[in-house]
RNA sequence: UGGGGUGUGGUGUAAUUGGCAACACAGCAGAUUCUGGUUCUGUUAUUCGGGGUUCAAGUCCUCGCACCCCAACCA
């Protein structure tokens, strides 16, 4: 699925490992993982590990991945996210089927809930959520059992289906599994199994007024879509005695699933906490989920990153079970990677500065033939419109050049990319020193950027044509949080806020050609980086990543 | 406080499962270049700590230490 030859250092991981062993030894004889995110939110870059890891393992073995949701809580899901979630996991590039659903298994969990009831192995607890979670003890101390807990079998069954008949109100009963109150594990202390919600569900409707916790859920969901590999991340490690538990104790035909953990992504500069973005939306710091800032997959997409970037990304880092946070330059090079094979280059003048060429015949218009991607010969050319009157970039002139500065300044003669040799004369300045106006004479011999003598220049530089100049923006981003670790010294990543992480370019000028950009395009500035065509704005561009700039380097240090 | 998990250069991931600690990113230096891009070359830097077993330990034993997770009717 991934067309870089970007695998790990090493062999395997440990999951890979694992699954190979299994297979080899006859544990299992398949291998059927799936992706269960809960419509209650967008997708982002921790996920797209996940994608990767379950789809991905499914198609080196050859077996599948079910896109399930984890649908289970009525009070925060809603459709709006299932065909969100949907439409990200097919642009990252993965072909989700016929999507899958824990509501569906509603009943059939009911069912298995009737059986450990029988089995005395459930109760009916009358008490409030306060109350049990009192009596669940602590770390090294114990729980004490419900008053509730030594219920008949029979008289739970009765009120497991008043409760599943909306005969009593929220809050006021749970089911609960019967396991161990001393358990040192706390999540075998006698845990939820379902709790009473009244509220509407997005796809079973009123139906239901009782919904299966998380725990309950899961392992069964796993069970009845035959899943062999159940992939999670490191908190659930704790829940995985809890998995099993349920999983031996049910009248189940065919293997049980195997639940394994593995560490979350986590991205420097980045927070993927679905509390924190919602934040970050909600408080109007970012202009939406699709906020190109945002770690979001729309986000990440509107930015231009390419989506194979993101699965070389998630298969390069590999997985293991340590807690880690990934360098985000480390992403940014992948997007470069790709982006560098397929981007055209187009040249751009984000803060324009006049340039006239002054032995320029009057009027006269030449146009030159440009590279389209020097990486990529099939890409061909472009013919651009050169006249006496440029826009340049302010950056590429000084008039008082610092040490190692190769651009114009007065008396050095520079290329302009692909057309002309030209030597700085002379320049205006207003009467605050801002120059204004560079003037320039040309080499009429260098068309096309090579001098007839053969004399070499520093730097090239690129232009665009005042006459044919289209004028439009362009978004330039930096990161949402300047910490590696937002909120690492205070222990709130809002303290680590990047305020000034767009900057807004106006009366930028394009070359002719970019008026062909269809939405969401993505092409080259040359020596600037990598921009996104908006998807509804025309010749409004959004910073992708900017090219490594060694001048800034430079220059940043003195 | 009890339980579980994890510690390898700045960052992340490997190490033929006891045999010369490697790969990538980042950094630094240089070469090439009509993008101060790309590409190429070189280079800096690593096994959490103490003790033990062994010809040999990142790997095995032991005692510590640090960090992460767990006491929702969230997932």
């Amino acid at each position: 699925m991934s067309d870089g030859d970007t695998s790990t250092a090493g062999g395997d991981d440990f999951v890979r490992e694992l699954v190979r062993n299994e297979l080899s030894n006859g544990v299992v004889d398949r291998v059927i993982t799936r992706f269960p995110p809960e419509p209650n939110g967008y997708l982002h870059i921790g996920h797209a590990k996940a994608i990767t890891l379950d789809f991905g393992l499914a198609a080196e073995f050859g077996g599948r991945c079910n896109l399930r949701f984890d649908d289970t809580n009525p009070d925060t899901e809603d459709t709006e996210f299932v065909d969100a979630i949907i439409d990200d996991v097919r642009w990252l590039g993965y072909e989700p089927g016929e999507p899958l659903y824990a509501s569906d298994y509603f009943e059939q969990l009911y069912r298995w809930a009737e059986h450990l009831i029988e089995q005395g192995l459930a109760y009916v607890d009358d008490q409030d959520a306060d109350t049990i979670s009192a009596q669940r003890g602590g770390y090294g101390k114990p729980g004490v059992e419900s008053p509730f807990r030594d219920r008949t079998p029979e008289e739970n069954l009765a009120l497991f289906r008043a409760m599943r008949n909306g005969e009593c109100a929220e809050g006021s009963r749970v089911l609960r599994a019967r396991i161990d109150m001393q358990h040192e594990n706390m999540q075998l202390r006698d845990p939820v199994m379902y709790r009473i919600r009244n509220e509407p569900h997005h796809r079973t409707g009123d139906t239901w007024h009782i919904y299966p916790t998380y725990d309950w859920a899961h392992g069964q969901s796993d069970a009845i879509e035959g899943v062999t590999h159940s992939l999670c991340t490191l908190e659930f490690d704790a829940h995985r005695p809890l998995y099993d538990w349920f999983l031996q104790h049910l009248p189940l035909t065919g293997d049980a699933p195997n639940q394994t953990e593995f560490a979350r992504l986590e991205l420097t500069h980045t927070v993927t906490s679905k509390r924190r973005l919602a934040g970050l939306v909600h408080d109007g710091i970012v202009d939406g989920w699709d906020d190109p800032r945002m770690p979001t997959l729309r986000g990440l997409r509107r930015r231009g990153y390419p989506a194979a970037a993101i699965r070389d990304f998630c298969s390069y880092i590999g997985v293991s079970r340590t807690n880690s946070r990934h360098q985000i330059e480390l992403l940014e090079w992948f997007v470069r990677d790709h982006l560098n094979r397929d981007a055209l280059r187009r040249m751009a003048v984000l803060r324009p500065l006049r340039l006239v060429i002054t032995d320029w015949p009057d009027g006269h218009v030449d146009t030159v033939d440009v590279v389209n991607n020097p990486e990529d010969p099939a890409a061909g050319t472009r013919a651009v419109p050169f006249g006496g009157d440029l826009w340049i970039e302010q950056d590429d002139f000084r008039l008082d050049p610092p040490p190692k500065y190769f651009r114009l300044t007065p008396g050095r003669e520079v290329r302009l990319r692909a057309a002309y040799l030209v030597t700085c004369t002379d320049a205006d300045t207003d009467a605050d020193g801002n120059v204004t106006t560079v003037y320039c004479t040309h080499d009429p011999g260098s068309r096309g950027g090579t001098a007839p003598d053969g004399r070499k220049v520093k730097s090239t530089m690129h232009w665009v044509s005042a006459a044919h100049a289209l004028e439009g923006s362009a978004m330039l981003y930096d990161r949402l949080f300047n910490a590696d670790v937002p909120g690492d010294a205070t222990g709130d990543p809002m303290d680590d806020l990047n305020i000034a992480s767009r900057e807004i370019l106006t009366g930028c000028r394009f070359e002719p050609a970019l008026g062909d950009a269809a939405p969401g395009d993505v092409v080259q500035f040359e020596r600037l980086g990598y921009f996104a065509h908006d998807p509804r704005t025309a010749l409004l561009f959004h910073r992708t990543v900017g090219l490594r700039d060694e001048w800034a380097r430079i220059s940043a240090r003195s």
